[in-house]
RNA sequence: GGGCCCAUAGCUCAGUUGGAUAGAGCGUCGGACUACGAAUCCGAAGGCCGCAGGUUCGAAUCCUGCUGGGCCCGCCA
């Protein structure tokens, strides 16, 4: 890659001047164009370990450089000591056959080495259907991992379902009461008012009664069938299907009732034990709120995670003598160090983030490190009111309702249109238009319309595109140029946005990408057409808008999102 | 009371990890097709980057303190 070998230019002049080379500065397209290629900090990076005066730093690296290939057209000094680097044409025409080269691989780097790395995202509770919230999780969590495996990192995605605990037996309260209103010969169960509401437990109901379910036995009796029962068909018939429809895959279903079972917690406590971690203590009650009934003034054991960043210590066993929900948390991330993740990564919704320093604090002292992606909560709106989300509640907006009136790529895009940590208003209405006020729309159409190129290339004048060295000399036109440079900084975008763990900036890449193609197709679509009689202008601009239709596709696929080679015919005018 | 997140054009948001004259979409106003898709593009107007300090060659970006908004606080899950 060019930039590489001007960074290596510049090292060595630098190290010509006996100064420290390996010393990092900053070298990016300026957002100028008029600035060149590049500018280079590098002066006033040195300047005090040069005791010398910026520009004239500057100076002394230009008259240093050696440029055999003379890749470099142009370097002046600007503004306070910027070097600004223009480099020739020629070797932006040629770089471009990276894009033939790497074909549907164009974006991919090693930057990761390969390290094993997992990321858990979704993680419903399997007792009711995903809402709109879980579905920004998802498609967080799913690109982040698209973006890590892109740069190299090798990715497991898991999704942790949560089977113990007092939530999934009032899970089986609600099916057997809605079971017995459908059976009228046996003795009613009322439906508790903390019980779920959901319609969609009936549904449960009905599935369990038909496989046999007896609803004439007491609660006690069968809880842990119809516990099992229940968990299982929402996680299939909901949770999974949802997630299908979504297009998003996982590699493991990671039960927690499984961890129990294995005896992980013991295992993960016996870890804190032998590294003096845990102690007996008793915990003050929580502050700013009345202590309430549930608090009792006793010792409890904790694992100290104050030592780790968390500003109190955080039981392990509650007063009952039953593990904390927050002990089999730790446990499962004990389960994940052990199989050999050396990164992990978990994305969880803002009504978690209180929870952040206590797990990172809690894998710190196992010996690990989490990362973990805070994504603000989504605002569903529609037609300007606010309706709330609750699990609870009757009346929720799905996941699946959503996927349903706009689709799944428009609601990806949606998602990612922006940065995870702010708040997300979502207008079902907006989603459901099918014009260019929804970006996905005008993304895709991009990417269809080089398709179209191209296809007319081939019907009309039966030309394909090809990677031709000589003729590619032929892109001359500036936005030509500006569109390769756009295109081969891909991969390192990709590279930030793993990095970042930050997916939105692929989709302002994309739109980026695009606008800058419509305005060169539009300011030249009279005078300098890509199809034209000039067959050696016509060669290259194929292979120009070839490599172009490739990047877009490329960074679609990373977004889980289609690349069409045609769009939808606009709906027809309705006539007045 | 305490913690986390946010505050940038009328609205919704980016801002290349501290760089030069802060950008885009929508909205407003004015323009451009006998078509390789006008589902597009070009131009104009629009800014005390919430406020006040600090750090340094240089701050929308980092540190502190305020102001306003969102999420949260547990031996629940």
């Amino acid at each position: 890659m060019v930039k590489e070998k001007l960074r290596a230019i510049l090292g060595a002049a630098i190290g010509r001047l006996g100064l420290p080379e390996a010393r990092e500065f900053q070298l990016e397209p300026p957002r100028q164009a008029e600035h060149g290629d590049f500018a280079a900090n590098a002066a006033l990076v040195l300047q005090k370990i040069a005791k010398a005066n910026p520009r004239k730093l500057a100076q002394e690296i230009i008259d240093r450089i050696e440029d055999p290939e003379g890749i470099i057209e142009r370097i002046e000094i600007a503004g306070p000591g910027f070097l600004n680097i223009r480099l020739a044409r020629q070797v932006w025409q040629s770089e471009l056959e990276t894009i033939w080269r790497e074909r549907e691989r164009f974006g991919r780097s090693d930057a990761g080495k390969g390290t094993r790395t997992m990321v858990e995202f979704v993680s419903a509770n399997p007792t009711g259907p995903l809402h709109v919230g879980h579905g920004r999780g998802a498609v967080i969590g799913d690109v982040v991992a698209n973006l890590l495996e892109w740069a190299g990192y090798s990715v497991y995605r898991e999704f942790y379902i949560n089977d113990a605990g007092g939530q999934v037996w009032r899970l089986a309260h609600s099916v057997l009461a809605r079971a017995t209103e459908l059976r009228p010969e046996v003795k009613r169960v009322p439906l508790d008012a903390e019980d779920y509401q959901g319609e969609y437990v009936r549904e449960v109901a009905e599935a369990w009664l038909a496989a046999g379910g007896d609803p004439a036995r007491p609660f006690e009796e069968i809880r842990e069938s119809l516990r099992k029962f229940a968990t299982d068909w929402i996680l299939q018939n909901l949770i999974k299907e949802d997630l299908r429809l979504f297009g998003i895959r996982f590699d493991h279903f990671f039960s927690e009732k499984r961890l129990h079972d294995e005896h992980a917690l013991e295992a993960a406590v016996r870890l804190l034990d032998e590294k003096g971690l845990t102690a007996v203590e008793v915990l003050p009650p929580p502050k700013g709120q009345e202590p309430d009934e549930e608090y009792v003034e006793k010792p409890l054991k904790v694992v100290k995670t104050s030592r780790f960043g968390d500003d109190r210590d955080r039981p392990l066993y509650k007063s009952n003598g039953e593990p904390t929900y927050f002990a089999a948390d730790v446990a499962y991330h004990f389960d994940k160090l052990s199989r050999g993740y050396r990164r992990l990564i978990d994305v969880w919704g803002a009504d978690h983030a209180g929870y952040v320093a206590r797990m990172k604090a809690a894998v710190k002292a196992m010996g690990g490190e989490l990362e973990i992606i805070i994504f603000q909560l989504v605002n569903l709106l529609k037609d300007g009111q606010p309706f709330r989300m609750s699990k609870r509640a009757a009346n929720f907006v799905t996941l699946r309702e959503l996927l349903e009136v706009a689709g799944p790529d428009a609601t990806r895009v949606f998602f990612l249109l922006r940065r995870g940590d702010m708040a997300l208003d979502f207008d079902v209405g907006l989603a459901q238009r099918r014009d260019n006020d929804n970006p996905v729309f005008y993304v895709q159409y991009g990417h269809a319309r080089c398709a179209a190129i191209l296809r007319k290339a081939k019907e009309e004048k039966g030309i394909e595109p090809r990677w031709d060295k000589e003729a590619v000399a032929a892109l001359q036109l500036p936005e030509e140029i500006d569109l390769i440079k756009r295109l081969l900084q891909f991969p390192e975008l990709v590279a930030h946005a793993a990095q970042a763990l930050e997916p939105h900036r692929i989709v302002f890449y994309l739109q980026e990408t695009i606008a800058a193609f419509h305005g060169y197709y539009t300011k030249y679509k009279r005078t300098e057409r890509v199809i034209s009689d000039d067959a050696r202008k016509t060669a290259a601009r194929l292979s120009l808008i070839w490599a172009l239709q490739r990047t877009l596709a490329n960074a679609l696929a990373l977004l889980g999102v289609s690349a069409p080679e045609r769009m939808e015919a606009p709906e027809a005018e309705e006539v007045a």
